[in-house]
DNA sequence: AGGCAGGTGGCCA
DNA sequence: TGGCCACCTGCC
């Protein structure tokens, strides 16, 4: 058996509470994250396995297996964007003259955006087209236990691009993949044949890191949006699902808005941290509508 | 038990 | 540009 470290405490502000840790790890930015006991939460990101609790239901504590605590530990406070406060973030966001997202704002204070590896976050929603949250897991899951290397014993994490290039459609398709091993791997084969691409894509403004990443097979505006908002930090980003759809149609009267118009709208009316407010919209959205996820 | 799901790409008007 | 449909598979 693996050892754990100590619980250690980090500071988290505004603090999370159990329901906007829960929205943060298992709401949708990310699928590697699953419940271990009533309280605390076991994930995987990277290289980087940890458990994460809120002692109190307030102070944020963590702890990982001992042979990678020093690695998880310079992880974390990229991971959970600790030198970002969204509540200064969300102040900028035109609540004064929108109610409805003030409302849906002040019900989710402590809610983050994570910044998750740039590449697996990529893998992960090329797995999402047209599926819940509970099967994305489960794909990502095989994908990690069959391709991904061991961290620790019995934990893998995903394959990397370099390794999926070497993996045949097939193979995928055993994962369960679906239609989805096509963009995947014809993913993997383009981004081999680029070294360094994606990396540089990383490092571009929202506009033209979007515009290259939609050249990508299976990864059209609403997965690029997700991959950059939740794997890039680009916050501009304003993914649009089916249950932003839902919420624009019915809390904004957007009804017969097309998916592109509801995005063009979204960046224009909340600005520059529009993707902030589309993952605080959607949380309310989804609790407010019984989560089916 | 069968329809449908955190989309995308191709085709047709 | 805008709408419609196939695409895999597992789960409600």
């Amino acid at each position: 058996m693996t050892g754990w470290s100590e619980w250690q405490t980090l500071h988290v502000s505004p603090s999370f509470t159990p329901a906007t840790l829960t929205e943060t790890l298992d709401g949708g930015q990310a699928f590697r994250w699953r419940r271990e006991h009533a309280t605390s939460w076991l994930g995987i990101w990277g290289p980087c396995v940890a458990r994460l609790q809120l002692a109190n239901d307030q102070a944020l504590q963590w702890s990982a297996p001992t042979a990678i605590a020093p690695r998880v530990a310079a992880a974390l406070p990229t991971y959970l964007a600790l030198d970002t406060d969204f509540v200064a973030l969300a102040d900028q966001l035109p609540w004064r003259s929108d109610t409805i997202l003030a409302n849906a704002l002040s019900n989710w204070r402590g809610l983050r955006l994570l910044r998750q590896p740039f590449d697996e976050t990529l893998l992960c929603f090329l797995c999402s087209a047209s599926k819940r949250i509970a099967q994305i897991k489960q794909m990502t899951e095989t994908l990690a236990q069959r391709l991904g290397a061991e961290i620790v014993p019995g934990i893998h994490r995903l394959p990397t691009w370099d390794e999926l290039a070497d993996v045949p459609e097939t193979e995928l398709r055993a994962c369960a993949l679906g239609f989805r091993a096509q963009h995947v791997h014809q993913t993997a084969r383009q981004l081999a044949a680029q070294p360094g691409w994606l990396e540089e894509t990383a490092s571009l403004p929202y506009d033209a890191a979007h515009n290259r990443l939609i050249t990508l097979p299976g990864v059209g505006p609403k997965i690029a949006d997700c991959v950059l908002l939740f794997g890039a930090a680009r916050y501009s980003a304003f993914p649009v699902d089916t249950w932003v759809l839902k919420t624009m149609s019915r809390r904004y009267g957007l009804t017969a808005w097309t998916g592109a118009h509801v995005a063009h709208f979204g960046r224009v009316h909340f600005g520059a941290n529009a993707g902030f407010a589309q993952q605080v919209l959607f949380a309310d959205e989804r609790h407010n509508g019984r989560i089916a996820g």
